[in-house]
DNA sequence: TATGAATGAGTATTCATTCAT
DNA sequence: CATGAATGAATACTCATTCAT
């Protein structure tokens, strides 16, 4: 084999491992994870995970922080010349409408402990100034909604933080809760919006 | 031994060894909890559990139940003469504050994945009308709220779902990322209810 | 069953696990020794093991100290009425020939890296006036040596000592050196004390 | 590359790979050298070492019949114009004293059981008459003082070993028994020196 | 010559669970 | 009612070794 070959070769096994992990811990939870299993999918024998992890910490660590950056990544464009709220409340909807079509896949990511698995996911914790962020659109769109007259002026770090945080309630009780209706959770959505946009508008 | 005997001989055990487990997932989580552990600390051997519970997962599953439940119900009581505005902001804030002396326990517990278990913590899917329903409170202030003057008039069994759950968001967030300070956190709040007490009051 | 019986039973599975490890350690070393292959010479499964004993280290270590023990303790009885140097002589040469009856045995015990063992089975560090001591024969020998003018006075702890460790290297040398006859083995040790002899006498 | 050249390359590599298993028994100890950790230290690949060595078991042994040959080896030169009795008990307190600047090290290469390596290191099974022997200088020295009347004559080679075996046992015990002081060390080869020569004096 | 890939056999240890007593 | 004994099935992990390349 060319050396390109066994490199591409190698970088497809890993991929493999990461995204069984991944399937794993959505289908069964964090707790069914475990080197054997994963192997045993992807039929090889266990050790061939110790060459690409160092142990299983490390391969669930990866496995979990991949799997929620694919989540938080997911958000679908807004369409332009939206304003403001219109836009926060579009993409918010979005957000969790999606994940509604698969939430047990966001249970499995969102429901860890490991500190440092919550470490990686912090949004009180970070300025929403980091282009990664999470909070970095919610800031910009309050920003333009004060400019604009639309949004009360207001702390716009801590405004996008409780606004994230208290949509991140709603999403997170429909995750945990997924016997309630479509149609329901319209309903609840709406007045949550109605809500937060009431207490921020001018 | 008498009949009566037994039986409370039997409550009593079986009690000890909920707590036993409860403890046990508060101090050391969920993971930490084995049918031997929970017997040894209790002065029994493992059997015993059996005649109590199918088997661990049983164990578990009512322990985290209990657990979950007696975090919910631990709410302060708040002093009379508040107006409702007033009287949900404390409860909130008193929840939260107790909740953050041992967020490690309250991590433990809330952080569970089961379906099972997280079916009887359900909000948004319960009518707030049931006694035992955490919602029940928050409607009651709403209510006397509106008809007072101090709300718009709404769907209060929405509206309590919504509050309830935008509080829960930031509950779960400053959960899950500890390393925010005391001040940070009052100002977090504060300004919470004030964006949803501006969203819901006339 | 009844009690008794019961811990008869249970002691007689700890005799069992304890002499097959002996077994083990004294016909292919202190390596071979597994957990497993221990449960599985005696018809049991592992667990059963970790009942006896806390954990592999805990089973080596039981093992090879009481190895060691049955070694040093298996000393032969000397007629009475001989001299001090007489009797020294062939306490020795009695542990000697012993030894070599067996050596592989004495070398699975007596070659042990582990500190913990060797702290057992110290002697230059020790006051030989401890009953158990392998010393004390040496120095009770030496004491009446002098009183009768066969050996020159000195300090007897030292001497003991001194005795003892070269008459152990010479031990030693034979068990690591299996090849030398019987014969020749004589002749060392007649020289080996000739000399002793020769430099602590009057 | 020409042949010289590759046979050069070669023979370095075995010697790292040697030298490197050597330094990880010293530093470690036996059990911890494998395969795949000299490799690594020496930057290739584990199968490598197999082009040098059958198996493992043939590189520890091979590395540690060298190590002993080294240890045997290190004594340090004597002043010259020491009469025999002076030389040999310099050179034993010489040979112990450097000893017991890195017991460890000692410790790791004498006490191993293998039979294959025990026979490399034999010393009471030799004569002494080989250049490489151990006893070589050990004979000389007591010809010499027989000669000069300073010794009894003698049977040299069975004395050379008695003499030799006496002070590895002191030298082992001391090995095993790293707690001993070096004032009460010094103590024990002084005494021991004094009645082995008091042993073979005229 | 050297390697990357892969494996099979092994290690200690833990646990939930059962059953005769 | 409670237990001691025992097990079977997991677990993560390590290692020597091989082989095609």
């Amino acid at each position: 084999m060319s050396r390109a070959r066994q490199k591409r070769h190698s970088d497809e096994l890993r991929n493999r491992i990461l995204e069984t992990a991944q399937r794993i811990i959505l289908e069964e939870g964090v707790d069914a994870l475990s080197v054997r299993r994963v192997a045993k999918e992807i039929d090889y024998t266990a050790p061939v995970i110790y060459q690409f992890f160092r142990d299983k910490s490390q391969l669930l660590s990866c496995a979990v922080k991949e799997g929620y950056r694919k989540i938080l990544e997911s958000a679908a464009p807004t369409p332009a010349g939206l304003t403001p709220d219109e836009e926060l409340r579009m993409s918010f909807k979005n957000f969790i409408d999606r994940a509604m079509l698969i939430p047990s896949a966001y249970r499995a990511f969102i429901l860890q402990t490991s500190s440092e698995l919550l470490a990686e996911t912090s949004v009180l914790g970070k300025d929403g100034d980091e282009k990664s962020s999470t909070l970095a659109s919610v800031i910009s769109n309050l920003e333009t909604g004060i400019e604009m007259g639309i949004f009360k002026p207001c702390d716009v770090q801590l405004t996008a933080k409780v606004c994230w945080s208290a949509m991140f309630g709603l999403f997170f009780r429909l995750l945990v809760e997924p016997e309630i209706s479509a149609e329901e959770r319209e309903k609840l959505l709406q007045r949550h919006f109605d809500v937060i946009m009431g207490g921020i508008s001018a």
